[in-house]
DNA sequence: ATAGTTTTCAACACTGCGTCAAAAACTAGA
DNA sequence: TCTAGTTTTTGACGCAGTGTTGAAAACTAT
């Protein structure tokens, strides 16, 4: 222990941002473009500090460790994860073009951020504080997609499995998807990417062949 | 540099035994069970040296680094996974049977050495050594999965989109599975779990909902 | 100005890595 | 069996990165 705040900013207290506020701002900007750049387990804490301008041990002061710092840069992204399906998934049948159009927003992102973002999500041990991030943010997009599968089931669609199984499926085959796409850039034709995935998904849950 | 054989053993030579070659082995027998303990990054050189009872120094003389050897370690079970899913890749048709079979195969050696079979085909960076093995396994196994599925459409069966795309997305999504039954070993029940996986990935590769 | 708080930093101790050269154990030929 | 050559083992060294601490410096509010 011994940081400023908590390790994972639950509600900001509403006094004004102090010198403090700023810096540890720039440290989470900092550290993006910083994971942008090479594995996690390469970037050292003094290129951390040394990106938003303090000394390695200043460092301290703001985050416990590597690993918190790079919850708090998840932690800053979820908002916008989120926007990403939830036009999807508060449509109703299969409406795949908002499916494509979700998608495709992922992509957008997995293509800027991918290096952290896989570390992120498909490392097998992020470290506690990337973990309960994690573990949240997955819970929250499993039951919202969850549900939309209980909603089109009892609308009539057939469905093939336990709804979270599926939805949990679902997602990890996005991820995956988005991860090898990040890694081998050019390896596949990203239109035609987009449409397997939406098709894949849609089977994958629905059993249905769409049209085209 | 400065090791005994090359990283990753291609054809052993036709020598008899030596003492060595025996270290090496019980070095990377070891490893396997040090690694099913904790995750890689928190294992030291010491502790799979002693374990195979050596000195820390003594490592260097058999593998280069800890990757080096968990590429040996994951290089010695490629073979079991091979056999898992032949039966599946050699038969025609959906053969549903069959590809549970070979699934619960795989689903059993993950629950054993699911641990570093995490971290060797998931972690986004696992190093060059493990890096070249998975994606030579990969390639492999998606190259026969790809060459079934256009058996298969030549036979008839509606395929939902380009064989190679589709076959790394179906063992991405068992990959997945497997590991979150790894690490949520009682959330989910053992056998709805593999009629889940088989029907979903039946359904992600040819769109078909078999009946059950 | 000044007392209290927040922020910064240099110095320290610690862990784990990788190298090296010398010692020890082993092997084969005379 | 002795011996020269090879294989294996080891302790000691230097290095890089971590996390802590205590004091200095920079702020803030009275």
């Amino acid at each position: 222990m011994g940081c400023r705040v908590g390790g994972v900013p639950a509600i900001k207290s509403r006094r004004a941002p102090t010198k403090g506020d700023q810096r540890e701002q720039s440290l989470v900007e900092a550290a993006r473009m910083v994971f942008r750049e090479k594995p996690i387990s390469q970037v050292t804490i003094d290129e951390l500090a040394g990106a938003a301008g303090i000394t390695r041990s200043g460092f301290y002061f703001y985050f416990e460790s590597k690993q918190a710092l790079l919850a708090a840069v998840v932690d800053q992204r979820i908002a916008e994860a989120d926007m990403e399906m939830s036009e999807w998934l508060a449509s109703d049948g299969l409406d795949r073009d908002a499916l494509r159009r979700g998608l495709a927003r992922g992509l957008a992102r997995w293509k800027v951020d991918g290096r952290w973002l896989r570390e992120a999500f498909l490392a097998p041990y992020p470290g506690p504080e990337v973990q309960q991030i994690r573990d949240r943010l997955v819970q929250q997009g499993c039951t919202m997609f969850s549900k939309r599968i209980e909603r089109d089931a009892k609308a009539g669609l057939t469905v093939g499995g336990p709804p979270d199984l599926l939805a949990k499926m679902a997602v990890n085959l996005r991820n995956a998807t988005f991860s090898d796409a990040y890694a081998n850039p050019d390896e596949f034709d990203e239109g035609e990417l987009l449409d397997t995935l939406a098709d894949a998904v849609l089977r994958l849950v629905y059993g249905v062949v769409t049209a085209g």
